[in-house]
DNA sequence: TTAATAAAAGATGATATAGTCTTTTATTAA
DNA sequence: TTAATAAAAGACTATATCATCTTTTATTAA
C-alpha cells in the first residue's frame, strides 16, 4: 500500500499526462491516456469523470472529442487533486488512526505526525500541476516504463 | 485512508499500549489491549501472533499469561514495528504508484517525494517504542478516547 | 490430573477498493 | 439527418482488507 488509494495515483498520473499533452491547445482520448499512464481504461474514465465534474480537467465528447485542460488549472496545486480523490485524510488524519486526536488531546505519536503532514502538505500546495511538463517534455522523467 | 494500513494502525497502537503497561515485567491480555487501544479483540490477536513470530511482542499462554515485550524491544525503532507489518512501501514506494521509479529512471514527482519519504523515515528511525510511556504515565497522550 | 485460563489457529463473513463490460448521450462532419 | 466518434453512466465482477466466531493447544494452580 502506497500513501495514496491507486485511484489517487492514477488521477495524479493522469493530470500530469493531459497537462503535458494538451499544452497547446488539442485534446487527447481515454485510450491514449490509459495506455500513456499504464492505467485500466475504464477505470481511469470513471476517474476522469469527477475530476471533470470538480473542474479540474475538462472533457469534450464526439469527433476530436477528448480530455483537455484550462490554462487555470495548470496553475492549480497538485494538493486539489489529491483531495478530490483521497480528501484531506493525507494532510488531517492522525497517525495512529484516532479520531479524537488533536493538539489538545494528542496521540503519542501526534507532534512527530504532525511534522510530516505538514511537509506533506506544503509540497503538494506547492507544486503546480504544469510546472512538470517541462521535464515530461525532455524526456527527463515518465509517466511509465 | 490513513497513511497506514489500519492493521498497522491497532499494530502501533497496541505495541505502545503493551510497552507502557508492561514496563515493570507484567503481563496484559488481549481483552484488556483491545479495549484499551479501541481495537476489534479477534482481529488485534492475529496481528499480536504475528508480532509475536517476528518476535516484537512476546507471549505466554495460560493464567498468568498475556502479552509483554523484553527490555530490548522497548529500545526498537517504531520503524521496525510498520515495516513488520506494511512493508517498506512507506519508505521506498514511488508517490504516484509506478514500480520502475527511481533515481536514474524517475517519475516527475520523484525528488519531491524522496524528501518526504526520507523524513517518515527518519521519524519512524528515531522513535523509539519505549520512549513513549512517560507521555502515557503522566496522562499527556492516549491510545483511545 | 483436572479445571480454568489465555493465546494460537482456522474457518467464515462483511465491506471497501479496484477493475471490467455494456449501454446511453452528446458532438461532429460528411 | 445520418454515421461515426468519444465521453458519460450504469451494472456487474474480482480482490484485498477488515472483522468475527469457533476450535485447538499450551500453561498454571488447585
Amino acid at each position: 500500500m502506497g500513501i495514496f488509494s491507486k485511484t489517487c495515483e492514477y488521477a495524479m498520473r493522469s493530470v500530469f499526462f493531459i497537462a503535458h499533452r494538451t499544452a497547446n491547445g488539442g485534446r487527447v482520448g481515454i485510450k491514449e491516456i490509459a495506455s500513456g499512464i499504464d492505467s485500466p481504461e475504464h477505470f481511469l474514465a470513471k476517474i476522469l469523470q469527477e475530476l471533470s465534474k470538480k473542474n479540474i480537467v475538462q472533457s469534450a465528447k464526439g469527433p476530436n472529442g477528448g480530455f483537455y485542460m484550462e490554462q487555470v488549472n495548470l496553475n492549480r496545486p497538485l494538493a486539489e487533486v489529491v483531495e478530490a480523490v483521497d480528501g484531506n485524510g493525507v494532510f488531517m488524519g492522525c497517525g495512529l488512526g484516532l479520531d479524537y486526536c488533536s493538539a489538545v488531546n494528542p496521540c503519542p505519536l501526534h507532534h512527530q505526525f504532525k511534522a510530516i503532514r505538514n511537509q506533506m502538505k506544503k509540497m503538494l500546495e506547492n507544486t503546480l500541476i504544469g510546472e512538470l511538463n517541462e521535464g515530461l517534455n525532455l524526456g527527463l522523467t515518465k509517466l511509465r516504463k
